[in-house]
DNA sequence: AGGCATTTGTCCGTATGTATT
DNA sequence: TAATACATACGGACAAATGCC
């Protein structure tokens, strides 16, 4: 068990859930599973919250807490969340693959107004620019461009680049860039594109772009990446409210 | 003012923000927002918790909570949240273009196993299959593929398709689909979506599919939205935790 | 139709822990 | 070290929706 109350709930909750234990595809109601885990009800709201922002289940006022079964028959694209896909340049892992890097470019140069307005510049200040395309056992699938302002990383060497940029961040500033703000979209592929990342003249890029925050907020880096198409599926459950 | 404490103070702050009346980026403690608008610390705690997750604000532990620049700077996208995508078929809406929409085929068939299990059904069932293409002004956009069990609409009309199912699911079953899990990716143009979609042979289509859900968590609808590519930017907050 | 038990939603107030400054 | 400010958790009260009898 981990530590926070709420936390142990949602773990042993999707535990039990995928296991099968309640066949009626319907949770205890809230007072119950307070008293099963001796907990307050508040703690159980709280847990249960989360799972159904998440898309696991579905409550009912009146009614009771119900399982979506998406969940059960495909667990996988649920733990495959958002989440996944935010550190995608240094965190992507396909089973058994190895990831490399290829550094592109790298310089400093001075922001467009653009950039210093999404990261929240001085006119005075510079950035990093960052090219590198990234492989899975010599398969190229993306080319990456970020813009990391140098005050914030000062001592940010070309070694760095070709590991994790987030890992150094983590060591470097104690903070992770857990928050990003990405938009999505799909592009005809350019010459370059084709040739980095061996496409055919009919087969596009998918473009997953924006901004990475520190946990502080702290705009931290603008990036754009362009992936090949096949390796693009974003994954997300959508709540209003 | 509407009705509920923690929406009331969520877009009273959200006001409150974009007028810039927090010149130093930084919002009141909690305490004094509880006290100053007359309710508990509790509720502050949900409506900052709330405006977290949708990334207008960060909250820092010991030091406060800061207003994301990007929000002030771009309100737009913020609103254009991950909600406004879900309706998209039915809801999108540019501005002062009028949407209209062309009906390509429409019947009932047996689902497939793969249908069956996303929606829930029984091997008894039928679904309608409703392929219909959206136009702005003459201008077609999507061609959107949708399979909605029978038993869910018995009485669903070639008049209702044209204009939009989710007021009708609204006014027949007083439901709305309010939840959705989508997956979103780009292919190359199929033949067939470059007559419709006006495509070039080089322009992709962005492909968002999954699956619509009831409030109560039923599986409503499968459907496969085919974009041209100029008509999908997907814009979300990804928080990791 | 009406009433009642069940179940989740909203909100309050308090106590204690923990990170920041 | 002390003050500040958010995080976690408890427990209680009442409201609102549902479903069954």
């Amino acid at each position: 068990m981990a530590e926070l109350v709420y936390k142990n709930i949602i773990s042993d909750l999707k535990e039990k859930i995928f296991a099968g234990k309640f066949t009626d595809m319907k949770l205890p109601d809230e007072r119950s599973l307070a008293e099963q885990y001796n907990v307050s009800r508040s703690s159980v709201k709280r847990a249960l919250n989360k799972m159904s922002n998440e898309g696991i289940i579905f409550k009912k006022r009146g009614s009771g807490t119900f399982i979506n079964p998406l969940y059960l028959k495909n667990e996988s694209i649920f733990n495959y969340e958002e989440g996944s896909n935010l550190g995608i340049s240094d965190n992507f892992r396909l089973k058994g693959k190895k990831p490399q890097t290829k550094i592109l470019d790298f310089q400093v140069i001075k922001p467009t107004s653009e950039l210093q307005r999404d990261l929240f510049l001085s006119p005075e200040d510079f950035v990093y620019k960052i090219i590198r395309l990234r492989l899975f056992e010599d398969e190229p699938f993306m080319i990456e461009t970020g813009y990391i302002p140098i005050k914030i990383l000062p001592k940010l060497s070309r070694t760095q680049l070709e590991s994790s940029i987030f890992a150094y961040i983590q060591s470097e500033l104690n903070q992770t860039a857990s928050k990003s703000f990405m938009s999505i979209y799909a592009e005809p592929s350019t010459s370059e594109d084709q040739n980095l990342l061996k496409l055919k003249e009919n087969e596009p890029v998918s473009v997953m772009e924006g901004i990475f925050f520190l946990d502080n907020g702290t705009p931290f880096e603008f990036s754009q990446m362009r992936l090949h198409f096949k390796y693009l599926k974003f994954n997300t459950f959508i709540n209003l409210d």
